[in-house]
DNA sequence: GCTAATTTGGAGCGACCGCTCTATAATATG
DNA sequence: CATATTATAGAGCGGTCGCTCCAAATTAGC
């Protein structure tokens, strides 16, 4: 019994990521957001509360549909070392093709945003430990399927390729070289390697 | 023949950096500065002529201080296989300590501030390449002592070194936690043996 | 001690900030 | 059709932003 939404909560929500995602919570203003989601200031507010809350679930919506959309796809189709693979290789193939040099939001809002808002903080602390969970899966699947070392702990491993993607995407943003993401990653790739197995 | 500073230039961007590096360069304020600088607002824009250009002194200052410090300290006086572990582990530390979480300022200017500022950019990218620089050093030295593993190239192990410390830096502003990043570390320092010889 | 040069503190500029208010428009229900 | 309810557009709120201006203060050279 009223006026209906005249605006698609998910077309705008992706306009809120392209800003949010480029300039950061703080370089992006209500009227830049609101000129690119083609909505008044007033409905903005209306439908998402206020900026934090609008930044909440932009944040959610761009890590439901990269990260674990990647998980989702490549998990249950892969065995474990080449899921590794294919989800390193094609977060280096995004960064590489990223124009803009946005890098990833995630790690944006750990070091932007996250440490000085709880709500912020809270989403992508259980962002990196939902990565961190995949690796430790793909590892231990590996090290039971003999293809990836036993030299280290599933545990360490997965921490190791944690840092490994964050640090790439760091990289994205400042230099999204070709030869500087590949070169980094293959030693990487051979660390999962098991050295007491011939090559 | 003019009225001299009544400020020291270093203690006064040392009070800069504070701010810059804990809210990074959006989120502080040029009234934010000149308080903990404890100059009045004209005092800071007569020396540094605006805030892009003390945020630049501040971040070179920053990587002098800290960085640069640590490689001039660390690599003269150690094997490299044992440099590089000490500079990834002195960084852990840091990072543990750091009550505050402000992380790394070049990570965070990296992430946050230099993506749109061609000056920011400029000494950001340097200052990457350096670091590149150290490890290469460490990594090329190690191997021809024999202590580094030469089943992956030296090019690719630096990079691969680099994009670890980065890693490492955006972890500690949101998971500052001694399990996560020693355990990130191991794999990584083992990654640096050479697996054709006894271990 | 006078002049030229620079720094200092404080007031204040115009612009923009996040956000809200008001009036109007559009719908579901009775 | 009348009413209740929500969404919309736009004006505009108080506050803060980066920055500048100005008068007073402090120095070195003559």
């Amino acid at each position: 019994m009223a006026r209906p939404r005249e605006f698609d909560e998910a077309a705008v929500l992706d306009a809120a990521i392209d800003r949010f995602w480029l300039r950061g919570y703080e370089a992006t203003s209500v009227r830049d957001l609101a000129d690119e989601m083609q909505i008044a200031g007033a409905s903005l507010y209306n439908a998402f509360g206020d900026k934090r809350g609008l930044y909440a679930k932009a944040l959610n919506r761009y890590l439901d549909q990269t990260f674990r959309e990647r998980i989702r796809r490549i998990e249950p189709t892969m065995p474990p070392r080449e899921a590794i693979e294919a989800f390193l290789k094609e977060i280096i193939k995004r960064s590489l093709s990223d124009k803009q040099r946005r890098g990833c939001m995630l790690v944006n809002s750990a070091i932007e945003s996250a440490p000085f808002d709880p709500g912020f903080l809270s989403i992508v602390a259980v962002f990196l430990d939902e990565v961190e969970a995949f690796f430790l899966r793909c590892v231990t699947r590996g090290q039971k399927d003999g293809v990836v070392t036993r030299a280290h702990s599933a545990s360490d491993l997965a921490k190791s390729l944690l840092g490994i993607l964050l640090g790439i995407r760091v990289l994205a943003r400042v230099r999204p070289e070709r030869a500087l993401l590949e070169g980094l990653l293959r030693p990487v790739l051979g660390l999962l390697d098991d050295t007491t197995s011939p090559r």
